[in-house]
RNA sequence: GGCCCGGUGGCGGAACUGGUAGACGCAAGGGACUUAAAAUCCCUUGAUCCGCAAGGAUCGUGCGGGUUCGAAUCCCGCCCGGGCCA
């Protein structure tokens, strides 16, 4: 009796899906167990692409359903879902292509993509599996945007509220309108900051018009409607995050290009939550790589807000100051010029009739560019801007300094004008040099810096000898290095924006001279807030959430427009919004950037387009929302699929979701969870955030998924719906596998599986080709198909073989010809188990030999240590070293075979049950206990210590495993091997491991 | 340019908290079985050198220093590769 994966995969996969083997049931229902504990481990959400899986994207998903598997037998209640993230750009682009209703490719794909899953014996529970497409699910993705629609962000409770709450709030005069369109708290405001400074000019709810009131409202809803300058992609007919669009300012789905334009879209106010979301990394158990990438995202920073008076006469109206945020308020004495942001508002005020034509010019040619060119083209050096004609006042030093526009300063980042202090800063400095504005140094640069950047011509010193190069220590050199860099910080042609320390920088009352970056920054904004010229700020990078999209295949938003323009939501019994059944989805691409935007619902039936309501006639919201709105809570809704009452059970998201102290093994005794305790000394602080336990996927989602993510998350949390106050507890980040693909002489990629290799060259159809390797993929032609390796080796071998090659983290190199490996392992482990001449069972009863115990314990201790680290290939590695020793034995003792199988199960699932069976056992083996290790065993009688002398390998004593140091000594001293090395010499020192080796120091 | 991660045999990789570097697999070579091939089983395999042999010596984890009885592991400086930001 062979081997015979073919049948023994088929037959079990049947046997789970018959059997439900898999299902997780919700507390409450039948089956369920509430003395267990829960671990949710989650894949991250899937596109049912058309073209199918490779075998790259299953090693996340294999990874998870070995955990998952891990975890049943530990004894957890285990939730492992799948579903479809079905909605989006690839799934209407692949539908516009074939000419086919997206709803029906998208149904396609998910039944195609389903069955290469099932294929590969991942143990989810299907019954849970949902698709984001399904009005069943995008019925409560539009109820949370409502849930986000009525809210506000309360700033002294830092957390959303309803909208109701405020207008309340208002109403009875607890709160008051602020002149900048604020809510104002009116008590007693010493105690609360977030309102300092606010009162005086404020106005009671009353005053306003009805209109206002609603204006007001609508303006403090975290789903808010604003014409902002958006990225706008006319080839694909949408606006894009700024997520979305490339570092080329291309976007990133079809790589067109990205075009700046004011657009009113719906946005989400995940600013507001700028600071919960950097803070609340510290919860959660991620790499630090991806917490990283978030901070920056979030991007926080501490600065200063400046306020610059106009010079007499410069202001035609009514504003008198010009705000600026800036990083470096120790530079402020070296502000020598200022630029706005040609968009700013004050422009057209400011600008003197002189300069008029040419501002004008210069704001149209602006407006053209996208950002990303606006920054691409400051940061290569290529610096363009206008004179306004008029001045500011630096009010450190009531010096008149000029205004200029320039495009590399944007009206999204800060407040649209900068202080430009070109000794400090790159892109002021390069400004300045093109429009010959006075550059003022107010740091001393270190002396390397100024050996480096030394002027080194005749033409860089302005006439002046070319100096010599100094060396730091020669201080009369430095000196005049310094002096040269006082009077002309120009010719060491870079602006030094290092720290150092203050020069050039005092008034009557404040000097920053001599003192280091960091307290000058202190004192010039201590200064600054006294004399109420500015005030210390934070500042985020981060952007509002752009949240329409002018696509077909998306959520319809739960709004509706009335006749004045006013915007009403829908109640939650009028949801869900079905989209429309429509022939012509396709969006109005255009080459023209200033074609306008025409969603395809515009052209929806009319009875969908139309509501009426108390008689006046309402149109809905031609938008759809962006591909991420339905992954932004797909976790929660798999907590409980079903629930038509709301969009997760109370009890179903407080059971999955809860928080629990990591659980170590600790010395196998996994399942002894009394003495389980948050984690130490690992360095992984104890998880505090709940979520789900384990959420495995590419590093590609670092901020834009995981980000949104977050923020929906801390919305319904804020409001109550949610226990967590995270979403992933635990993130874990896999590697890609990546392929080696072949490039003929014309560089184009050729087939890799039609390459032969000879003598280490590489030949396609006798022509020789070039070997490179790549992401796998269509594009390089090198994708590797799951199921052409499942028919060939079974996926049990597929499993492990993508476990094997390397950890989870790394991307690693696919070669087909290495699967040989693990498939030849599983063939031994068979015949160890089965005769195959006789189809006889080799398994003995009676105890094993002492020998091949320890052996065994040793394994599940290494096998049960590695899972924890979800190190697979280790634990492989230890199993098929186990395997190995049983090769050649007649019989195998029970007990080995026994846990071998439970071990190996995870991994190769369909073998092992098929083993298990064999060896007696009626019942699946997903709940069978995960072995424990008797850890006397692993205490051998004699201990082999090695013995070094000097540090160095010299020979090894065996000795009884309770010696002591003397009885040490004496061993090593009488090993024939040791003697030369320590002949004639003294024993200095004695080193002794306990257990581990011996160090003989001598001389 | 800044920050982060990595660099170990012909290849993928292993090595607890500083304690026998190279587990395990692939590839390669030799042998057994076989009419033959495949499959299977056994042996060898970091480099250099000494030895008929058993065995031994020296070097060796990107490079150069340092700490230590002892460094792939910790520290400093550099080189290379990858990622993120600019």
């Amino acid at each position: 009796m062979k081997y015979d994966f073919q049948s023994i995969e088929d037959r079990w996969q049947k046997h789970w899906e018959e059997h439900k083997t898999f299902h997780a049931p919700n507390p409450g229902e039948a089956g369920f167990d509430p003395c267990k504990p829960k671990y949710y481990v989650l894949d991250m959400f899937p596109y049912p692409s058309g073209v199918g899986l490779h075998v790259g994207h299953p090693l996340g998903y294999i990874a998870t359903d070995i955990i998952a598997r891990y975890k049943r037998m530990q004894g957890f209640n285990v939730l492992h879902p799948m579903g479809y993230d079905a909605f989006g750009l690839p799934a209407e682009q692949f539908a516009v292509e074939k000419g086919v209703h997206p709803s029906i490719t998208t149904d396609q794909n998910i039944a195609n993509m389903t069955r290469q899953l099932k294929r590969l014996g991942l143990s989810y529970d299907w019954e849970r599996s949902f698709a984001t497409t399904e009005p069943r699910y995008y019925r409560w993705t539009q109820w949370i945007f409502l849930q986000i629609y009525n809210s506000w962000f309360d700033p002294i409770q830092q957390k959303a509220r309803p909208i109701q709450e405020l207008i309340q709030a208002l109403q009875s005069g607890w709160m008051l309108v602020g002149l900048d369109g604020e809510p104002v708290f009116a008590g007693p405001v010493d105690a609360l900051g977030a309102y300092a400074g606010q009162q005086g000019a404020t106005r009671q709810w009353h005053e306003l018009t009805p209109p206002e009131q609603r204006a007001f409202i609508d303006d403090q809803r975290l789903a808010y409607l604003d014409e902002v300058p958006v990225n706008w992609c006319p080839m694909l007919g949408t606006v894009l995050a700024n997520e979305e669009v490339t570092n080329e300012g291309k976007s990133e789905r079809g790589n067109f290009p990205v075009y700046k334009r004011p657009l009113k879209q719906w946005m989400l106010r995940i600013t507001a939550y700028a600071q919960r979301l950097a803070q609340d990394l510290d919860l959660v158990d991620w790499p630090e790589a991806i917490k990283l990438m978030q901070r920056n995202w979030i991007g926080k920073s501490h600065g200063a807000q400046v306020e610059f008076p106009l010079a007499l006469g410069s202001a035609n109206g009514s504003e008198d100051v010009i705000t600026v945020f800036t990083t470096r308020p120790d530079t402020l004495f070296g502000a020598t010029y200022m630029v706005l942001a040609p968009e700013h508002p004050l422009v057209e005020a400011l600008t003197t009739k002189e300069q008029y034509h040419q501002v004008n010019e210069y704001r149209k040619q602006a407006a053209a560019k996208t950002d990303v060119d606006r920054i691409a083209e400051a940061g290569s050096g290529a610096k363009t801007g206008v004179f306004t004609g008029a001045c500011a006042i630096n009010p450190v030093n009531n010096t008149r300094i000029p205004i200029w526009i320039a495009d590399y300063v944007l009206t999204g980042y800060g407040t649209g004008a900068i202080m430009a202090v070109p000794a400090h800063d790159e892109r002021d400095f390069a400004f300045a040099r093109a429009y010959d504005l006075p550059i003022r140094p107010v740091v001393l640069p270190d002396p390397h810096w100024l050996i480096e950047h030394r002027p080194q011509t005749h033409q860089a010193t302005g006439g002046a000898p070319v100096p010599p190069k100094p060396h730091a220590d020669d201080a009369v050199a430095m000196a005049q290095l310094r002096v040269l860099y006082l009077h002309n910080p120009a010719a060491f042609g870079t602006a030094f924006t290092g720290e150092g320390a203050g020069i050039n920088s005092a008034n009557d009352e404040v000097s920053l001279n001599d003192q280091p970056t960091p307290q000058a920054k202190e004192i010039i904004t201590a200064w600054l807030h006294k004399k109420g010229l500015g005030r210390g700020t934070v500042q985020y990078k981060l952007r509002d959430w752009l949240f329409s999209r002018q696509r077909y295949w998306g959520e319809p938003f739960p709004i509706l427009h009335g006749p004045e323009g006013e915007v009403e939501a829908l109640k939650e019994s009028e949801l869900p919004v079905l989209l429309p059944p429509m022939q012509d989805f396709k969006p109005a691409a255009s080459e023209d950037p200033k074609a306008p935007p025409q969603p395809p619902l515009f052209r929806a039936p009319e009875d969908w387009k139309f509501v009426e309501r108390d008689g006046r006639r309402y149109t809905r919201e031609f938008n759809t929302m962006p591909q991420w709105a339905g992954s932004c809570w797909y976790y929660l809704r798999f907590c409980d699929p079903r629930n038509e009452a709301a969009f997760v059970g109370q009890e179903a998201d407080k059971y999955w979701m809860k928080g629990h102290p990591r659980m170590v093994a600790r010395g196998g005794q996994a399942d002894d969870r009394r003495d389980a305790r948050p984690t130490d000394g690992t360095g992984v602080p104890p998880v505090i955030s709940g979520g789900v336990d384990l959420y495995v996927g590419g590093v590609e989602h670092a901020v834009l998924h995981l980000l949104y993510a977050r923020f929906w998350h801390k919305v319904l949390f804020d409001l109550g719906h949610v226990s967590t106050p995270e979403p992933f507890g635990r993130l874990f980040n896999q590697g890609y596998i990546q392929a080696y693909a072949y490039t003929d002489t014309r560089g184009i990629y050729v087939p890799a599986e039609e390459v032969e290799e000879k003598d280490g060259r590489f030949f396609h159809k006798g022509q020789e080709v070039k070997q490179e390797f790549g992401k796998m993929g269509k594009s390089l032609k090198n994708a590797v198909a799951p199921d052409e390796i499942c028919a060939e080796y079974g996926c049990d071998t597929m499993r492990l073989y993508e476990m094997y090659m390397g950890p989870l983290d790394q991307s690693k190199i696919w070669r087909t010809r290495d699967i040989l490996g693990s498939h030849r392992f599983l063939q031994r482990l068979w015949r160890n188990f089965v005769d195959e001449a006789t189809g006889q069972l080799r398994v003995s009863e009676g105890p094993a030999p002492i020998e091949l115990r320890r052996l065994l314990h040793k394994t599940i201790k290494r096998v049960t240590e590695a899972m924890d680290g979800l190190s697979f290939n280790v634990a492989i590695a230890a199993l098929i070293e186990l395997n190995n020793e049983l090769v050649g034995r007649d019989t195998i003792p029970r007990e080995v075979a026994r846990a071998m199988v439970l071990l190996l199960a995870p991994m190769a699932p369909h073998i092992c049950e098929e083993l298990w069976k064999i060896l007696g056992q009626p019942q699946t083996l997903a709940y069978e206990p995960w072995p424990v290790y008797d850890p006397a065993l692993l205490v051998a009688d004699t201990l082999e210590y090695p013995v070094q002398v000097n540090g160095k390998l010299r020979g090894k004593i065996s000795v009884p495993a309770q010696a002591d140091e003397a009885a040490l000594r004496a061993a090593v001293s009488a090993d024939e091997k040791l003697q030369p090395h320590m002949a004639g010499k003294t024993i200095r020192k004695f080193i002794v491991v306990k257990g581990r080796m011996v160090n003989v120091v001598v001389g």
